[in-house]
Parts: structure tokens; sequence; C-alpha cells
DNA sequence: GCTTTTTTTGACTAATGGTCAAAAATTAAA
DNA sequence: TTTAATTTTTGACCATTAGTCAAAAAAAGC
């Protein structure tokens, strides 16, 4: 006998299909086009059922960015865990970012939306903070890996240099980096033809200018890539 | 006598007027506080008038950004003619993007709005060619140093790696990196405290790795930020 | 002056957000 | 099994905002 009964479990239940179908109409009407009229009437319930599971829709698209963030974490521990020095190690962590981009590119639409601050500011700080501890655990992977880097002697920083600092800078490429590449306009104007090549690139050119060895002038990180692929990813994407 | 009526330039002039009421409102209640009935109320306008200008709120928004842009662009054109070698001359754009996140706050909200797909939908194309075109003239200005960096022999640039990589990886630094510092949240989770020299010392850590002379362990950059401020902004932001 | 054209207005419809008392379903008690 | 108490669901309802458009007002032309 389960601890729970039969209805609750359906009401668990119905809070996964709230936020299938809400990811549905997401992905093809985008922030205006996602309503709870729609989302009731999709799933045939009343909308006062919906409201029970989210106060707003702002809610259901935090609820869904922090789905696809547990799954991106899933995805840099599982690259962490690749056999090699550190910065080939950073390498799989940058071939697990970029994977997670390619398998759910409507992520980044949701974290766009919820960037802005009166979207944001909607929904409640509790669940705020289950994102943030998605975001929070991905972050901490990084670090962990830039500190054996240090600890292995790969990489030395100096007195102004954090860890973190570190993993700021990796963050901004490539968040920057594939923020732009959402937008074709921008990539055509800067003459960017290979945006993921280039966001690894850059990422490498960066850890060189911070003498990370082995230098990606000295070592192809992209046969890294490739054997990460083929080694931790090649499943293809966790479908819920 | 004018070319254009009194009227005429009345109905401009509200077009400009509009612009600033709004900024005001988007600054102060954020997206979803926007709105053409408050706009036209604080005017004391019809509504109607409003629509005979704008669309929507989001041509309003995107409007806005046209403008802020355009100064930026002048920033930066005004950074680019600073004197020095080529490196200083990047470094005193690094330090023009710096200013106007600085006197400009705003701008990177109605960016992050204009982000969401759904919501640039709404606005007309030739609306959207206005900003790309401020957007792209920027960028042009970046790449010109880059490209002076080259002639010079500052900077040597091997086959897989054109000016336009470089440029957006800096792109991506600077906007990914204030775009992650607009959430407090991930700046305390990422252990930064001072985010806009962190931006600057992770430029020059991307640009150290491509090798562009003189490298920032050879020079205090920080010194060109201080000397551009001066000379080039000391006047404070446009204000319009 | 009068006529034509342009501009402004705000009442109107439509769509969405969000609430809540009543109805239906479920669970607990007798 | 029946009845009472509790929980869940429902959709009518109200408030807000988007967006339209015929009529009124203002401006321009003659």
């Amino acid at each position: 006998m389960s601890t729970i009964s039969r209805k609750q479990r359906e009401i668990l239940d119905r809070e996964q299909l709230i936020l299938r179908t809400a990811r549905e109409i997401f992905r093809t009407r985008g922030y205006l086009g996602l309503n709870m009229n729609r989302v009731a009437e999709e799933l045939q319930y009343a909308k006062g059922t919906i409201y029970q599971h989210f106060k707003n829709k702002e809610e259901i698209i935090l609820a869904m960015a922090a789905e696809t963030l547990n799954i991106r974490t899933s995805m840099f521990e599982r690259a962490s865990e690749f056999k090699g020095k550190s910065r080939q190690r950073m390498a799989a962590i940058g071939c697990a970012a970029e994977l997670f981009v390619k398998w759910y590119p409507d992520h980044f639409e949701l974290e766009k939306v919820l960037s802005c601050s009166s979207i944001i500011e909607k929904t409640d700080e509790k669940l705020q903070e289950k994102k943030n501890a998605a975001e929070m655990k991905c972050v901490s992977i990084v670090a962990g890996v830039v500190r054996d880097g240090i600890a292995a002697g790969d990489l030395k920083l100096d007195e102004q240099t954090s860890a973190d600092k570190l993993v700021f800078g990796l963050w901004s490429i490539t968040y920057g980096g594939y923020s732009v590449m959402s937008c074709t306009d921008t990539m055509d104007m800067m003459g960017i033809a290979d945006g993921f090549q280039d966001v690894r690139d850059n990422c490498n050119r960066f850890l060189d200018g911070y003498g990370w060895k082995t230098l990606s002038t000295k070592f192809d990180y992209n046969e890294t890539y490739e054997k990460v692929s083929k080694e931790k990813f090649s499943d293809g994407p966790i479908r819920n």
C-alpha cells in the first residue's frame, strides 16, 4: 500500500502533464502564445485546476526551465567524469554544454524570457530557488574541474585571479555566444558561419590566456569533443 | 519657412515624448507594467493617438533600444579614436562598453525583452532593421580595430581564425558577462564580487590567448581604461 | 467664409488574467 | 452501506489590456 492515495498520485502526475503540454505550446507559439486558458483547454481541464498547480504562466515557464536545468546538471556531471587531464575534462564539459544547447534548443528561449525582471518577479521565490539550485550545481561542477586543474599543477592562477573568475569567463563566453547565436540576424551581421565551433575555439583561447595546460595551440580539443560525445552521450537526449 | 508644417513638427516631437514617457514607465514597472493605456494616460492623449505612432508596446521597446544603441555606437566611435597601440584602442572600446552599461542600465533590460522571439516577432521588420543597423555599426567599429591590429603586426591570426571570430568572442564575453551580472542571484552563486573588473580581465585573457600584443600580463590595461574614461567620456552620459 | 483632408478621440469588441462560490468527487466515520 | 466531512474541480464572473474604427475635431486648402 503506497503512502499517497490514488488521487494524490493523479494530481502529481498532472503536474508533469501540464509541463509537457505547456512546453509544446511554448515551443510552437512562444511566450505570448502560452496562456493558462490554452493549457487548460488543451488538457480538457477547467482553468481553475491549472491555477491550483501554478500561480501563473510565468511559474510554468520557471518550472520548465528548472526541469531542463536538472538535465543539464546530470550531463555536466557525466562529462566531468571523463578520464583525462584537467583541461580535457573541461573540454568534456564544453561538449556537454554544446550538446545540451543542441538537444534542448527551447531551453534557451525559456532562459531569455526568465531573464526579464518583470517576468521573473511574478514567480514565487521558492520556485526561483529551485532553479537557482540546479544552476548552482552546474557551476560547482565546472569550478570543481578548475580546482582539480590547479591541484594537478596544470593551471596556475595569480593573486588577482580566482577560480570563480575563470568560471565566470567560461560562462560568459558560452552563455553569451549561444545567446548571440540564437539571433540569426546578429550572426549574419558578424559573419559567423559555425557558431558552435567558434564558441569552442573562443573558450580554448580564453583558457590559453590563463595558461591552462595543455594549450589548445598544442593539442586538438575537437578530438576530445568527439570522444566525449561518443563515450558519454551516445544515447542522445533524455526525454521526459 | 520650414519644409514641414507646425503640425508635422508637433507629431514628430510627440514621438520623442512617447519614447521618453515609455522609458520611464519601463524603468519603474518593467515589460509587463508598460502598456499603451498607461502611456496614453500619462501623456493625456487618447489611446488611438499612441497607436498612430507605434503598432504595439513591443515596437516602442524596439524603438527605445535602437535609440540607446545609437548612443553606444557614438561612444564606440569616440573610443576607437583613442591614440595608442591597437590593443589599447581595443581596451578603449572595452571602456566605452563598460561605461555604456553603467550609464544606461535600462538598455540591457530592453535587450533581454527583445531577445524573446515571440516578442520581437510582433514588431515590424523595417524597425528591426533599424536596430540591427545600429548594432552592425558597433560591430564594425570593433572589427576595424582588430583589422588595424593585424595590419600593425600586433596580432597574427592563423588559418582557422577570422577577425570576425575574435569579435564574436569579445561580444560573447561582454554580452554574456553583463547578462550574468544583471542577475544578482547568479553573481552571488558564482562568487563574483566585482563583475566589471572581471569582465575586463576576462577580455584581456581572451585576447592574450590569441596573442594580441601587448599581452595583459605585460601591461596594465586598467590604466588605459582610466585614461580613456577621462579623455573621452568625462562629460558623462548623453541625455535625450 | 466654406470644403476637403488630416488627426484625434474614446466607445467598442476581443482576449487573457485571475478569483471564488457552488457543484462534484473523494475520503472518513458511523 | 449510508451519511457526514473534506478535498478537488468547475466555469461563471470581473478586471485589465490589446487593438479597431466611425464619428468628432482640428488643420489645411481654396
